[in-house]
RNA sequence: CGGGGCGUGGCGCAGUCCGGUAGCGCACCUGCUUUGGGAGCAGGGAGUCGUAGGUUCGAAUCCUAUCGCCCCGACCA
């Protein structure tokens, strides 16, 4: 590794790639669109995972497993499910040396198997509500794969809640739809806007899409994670009733919701330089790297052992690494850590131990701190924190210079090219979303939840219009 | 599926026009010197030139067929 790396304002998506196969996040797989999830990336999803995983269970929900074939009549069950997957169904028809009675899909997501279920275990309002998530792979046969972003292949989490009533459901969407938020933002550093779909990117089945919407680097949007209220449809499909207090057999009312590796990509797109990733420090998998720095024997010694104590110090505080390779000068490790993007790196020279004292270097805006050996045990955390936190600002900083008001298509065509979000009135129609979208390549993002209402008229048709809407070139 | 590009040691490439039996950089291995911003020197290992046919005394190079990959677009988390 360490090889030079395109910088990003010359070729944003070059880099992109360069960067992932350089900080060995992933590699390309024998299969065409499939990857490698190399240690150092699967580290990073892990730490995430681990994070949702925990906000998962602690909002009442609990893991399960759900098979990945499903048989192929499942996927037909949903007219709008069927129309939208079977595009990108991978279908398995032969096994055991035979051609199967029925064919097989590898699952592009799992309502169909999970609704099927749900229903086999639903009699009484008292079965209610059913609070299940997954972690799984699923594939969608994509025409034109690229790491994390879109891969045939990928890893997630589903979830999927049945519930007695309309109101109930639509809340657990919007509980889902929160926690995604604070994920983002607090986990991830990513900043993110919370809104609902346009009836054209609205899921497959669903009734209403939420999501949440982030901006990478080169000012495209990135879809996050979404939320779907299904509403009856599923229920409807598979038959997942319940006799209800009153007596009467009502269909269940479903949510599904989901997260994905993508975010492995906004990660990169969100944080990294023309040096490499940056990565925020909660998902980092090393957190801070020593790079001890000697000529002598002597000196070797009296450096390591000076990084041993502080990996003592901070165990199960803080992910450390000592990179102790004998066979790379520093100046190499500097820039194989940058390029890996490990938020802090401290060196500890002869003069360092001397002076019984370490040097900081934050990664991401390269500044240093001279730090008193006894105390990086205690600073070490809160400076972790304190990058934490400035990621997150300056991603939003980015996102808000990004992010314009319009109010003339003319200028909007104008000015989409660069890249960014545009606040502007659109008149609710497919058609309209359909022309811009022809004529721009941009698309709507979501009806922003926290905009507010404010009278307009829409920039193209010059129609009324109630709110803004996003819009903006996506990923 | 449309457009563009490319298949030659692990990676990146030259050589192909004009046929003569494979080379460069990086990486790797060994040794010595180095080590506070991507080390230097010396020695060394590693390639059925994507695949299959054909032309020829002789093919990475010419002809035919075929497979695959990457990038840009349509589709999508």
């Amino acid at each position: 590794m360490a090889q030079k790396l395109t910088p990003m304002s010359k070729d944003f998506s070059r880099w992109y790639t360069d960067i992932v196969q350089l900080a060995e996040l992933a590699d390309h797989a024998p299969v065409k669109g499939c990857m490698v999830i190399r240690p150092y990336g699967f580290g990073l999803w892990e730490n995430m995972r681990d994070k949702l995983d925990r906000m998962i269970k602690d909002s009442g929900h609990e893991n399960a497993y759900f098979p990945m074939l499903i048989p192929e009549s499942f996927m037909k069950k949903e007219a709008e499910h069927v129309e939208g997957f079977a595009p990108e169904l991978a279908i398995v028809t032969h096994a055991g040396g035979k051609k199967l009675e029925e064919n097989l899909v590898l699952r592009p997501t799992s309502e169909t198997v999970i609704y099927h279920m749900y229903a086999k275990w639903t009699m009484s309002y008292r079965d209610l509500p059913i609070l299940i998530n997954q972690w799984a792979n699923v594939f969608r046969w994509e025409m034109r794969p690229r790491f994390f972003l879109r891969t045939m292949e990928f890893l997630w989490q589903e979830g999927h809640t049945a519930h007695r009533t309309e109101e109930e459901a639509e809340k657990e969407t919007r509980l889902a739809l929160e926690m995604y938020r604070e994920f983002a933002e607090k986990v991830l550093a990513v900043p993110v806007i919370v809104g609902e779909k346009t009836a054209s990117e609205r899921f497959a089945g669903a009734v209403r899409t939420y999501c949440i919407e982030a901006m990478m680097r080169d000012g495209k949007a990135l879809q996050s994670g979404t939320s779907h209220m299904l509403g009856q449809n599923f229920a409807k499909a598979f038959d997942l009733k319940f006799q209800d207090k009153d007596g009467e057999v009502r269909f269940a009312w479903n949510t599904s919701w989901g997260v994905s590796t993508r975010l492995v990509g906004a990660v990169v797109m969100v944080h990294g330089d023309d040096d490499g990733l940056v990565l925020p420090p909660v998902i980092a998998p090393i957190q801070a790297v020593i790079i001890p720095i000697y000529r002598s024997d002597e000196e070797r010694t009296g450096v390591l052992e000076a990084a041993n104590k502080i990996k003592e110090a901070t165990k199960g505080i803080v992910r450390i690494k000592i990179d102790d390779r004998d066979q790379y000068k520093p100046g190499r490790k500097f820039a194989e850590w940058e390029q890996k993007g490990v938020p802090i790196r401290i060196e500890i020279g002869p003069k360092d131990v001397a002076n019984s004292q370490v040097v900081f270097k934050r990664r991401h805006d390269r500044e240093k701190e001279i730090v008193p050996l006894d105390k990086v045990a205690e600073l070490l955390p809160e400076r972790l924190a304190e990058v934490q936190q400035l990621l997150f600002d300056r991603a939003k900083a980015f996102r808000d210079e990004k992010t314009m008001t319009v109010d003339s298509y003319d200028e909007f065509k104008e000015k989409i090219g660069d890249g960014g979000f545009f606040l502007a009135h659109w008149d609710g129609t497919d058609e309209t979303e359909a022309k811009i979208k022809g004529e721009t390549k941009a698309t709507i993002r979501c009806i922003p939840l926290e905009l507010g209402q404010e009278e307009g008229v829409c920039m193209v048709t010059g129609k009324p219009s109630k709110q803004r809407v996003v819009f903006a070139r996506a990923y």
